[in-house]
DNA sequence: CTCAGTGTTCAGTG
DNA sequence: TCACTGAACACTGA
């Protein structure tokens, strides 16, 4: 699930249970691959009884700040989520999967009470999500290798451009790469080029003035809308082709009957509109 | 049973 | 060193 929209969510679900709380019991799953074979005594002594005075995020990463270093470092892989307990009573009532929550949730890796009598549980079922620790989370790796959030502001339309035009690979790659433009994952990159009307396939370093602002504009604007609602993707606009790239192996169309294609572009199976994206 | 996958990393190439 | 590509990783759900 988690592109920057995703993991924006998390982060406010993390915020709403545990800001201004005290970590006041800790269960780590005995797992060396999203730890990183970092001990669970070290992880445990690390967050037990420390107070959590900010949830903040870079890209995919987040992090909590706590009362003393080092900090807890979150990434979700291609899986993870944060649910808080009082979170996901509220989708058991309401979510359309209602009948499998349970607490605690399946592939919980992390699980923390608080003094506020909420709990929060980091799951991630295939296992590719990790969770540090980190004395300065932005300052260290890999948050340090990380370009832009595009939440927290683009950069200038010169400065843009020229970050753009000194790159030689598709366009679809030049987006996916974290060091670029951190928290852009798969179907973020495709819809920003749709909206764009640009083709993914189409060189970095062949757009002109007035197609690297668009670029600029559509990561900046589909990424702030999908924010705004929360990843809710019921509520991501009807004219995005979002909603029709899951329909993979049967016939895909656009709501104005231009065809949909499916290409791995860059690694990654991209969905595009050949008719309209140039 | 097979296979793709909302991510990252690393080996290999240019 | 850099930029880029493709494979590997782990495991669920279709």
């Amino acid at each position: 699930m988690p592109e920057l929209p995703e993991v924006e969510r998390g982060r406010k679900i993390a915020e709403k249970s545990a800001k201004n709380a005290t970590i006041t019991d800790i269960w780590i799953d005995n797992d060396d691959i999203v730890f990183e074979q970092t001990p669970p005594k070290t992880i445990q002594k690390a967050l037990l009884g420390r107070r959590v005075c900010a949830v903040k995020r870079h890209g995919k990463q987040l992090w909590f700040e706590l009362d003393r270093r080092p900090w807890p470092l979150f990434h979700f892989g291609m899986t993870g989520a944060f649910l808080s307990k009082a979170e996901d009573a509220f989708q058991l009532e309401t979510g359309p999967d209602a009948d499998r929550a349970t607490w605690p949730p399946r592939f919980a890796k992390i699980r923390m009470e608080f003094d506020n009598g909420e709990e929060l549980v980091m799951v991630n079922s295939r296992r590719f999500g990790r969770i540090r620790l980190r004395d300065d989370p932005e300052n260290e790796e890999p948050i340090s290798k990380l370009g832009f959030d595009p939440l927290e502001g683009l950069p200038s339309t010169g400065d843009f451009a020229q970050m753009v035009r000194q790159r030689k690979g598709t366009l679809k790659g030049l987006l996916l790469d974290q060091k670029f433009a951190a928290g852009v994952g798969n179907w973020i990159a495709d819809e920003v080029l749709y909206q764009s009307r640009l083709s993914p396939r189409r060189k970095a370093n062949t757009l002109s003035e007035i197609e690297l602002d668009t670029l600029r504009a559509e990561l900046g604007a589909v990424i702030r809308l999908a924010v705004k609602v929360n990843a809710e993707k019921e509520k991501f606009p009807k004219d995005w082709i979002f909603h029709h790239r899951w329909s993979k192996g049967k016939l895909a169309n656009t709501p104005t009957g231009h065809e949909i294609i499916f290409e791995k572009i860059a690694g990654r199976t991209t969905a595009w509109v050949p008719e309209i994206q140039k």
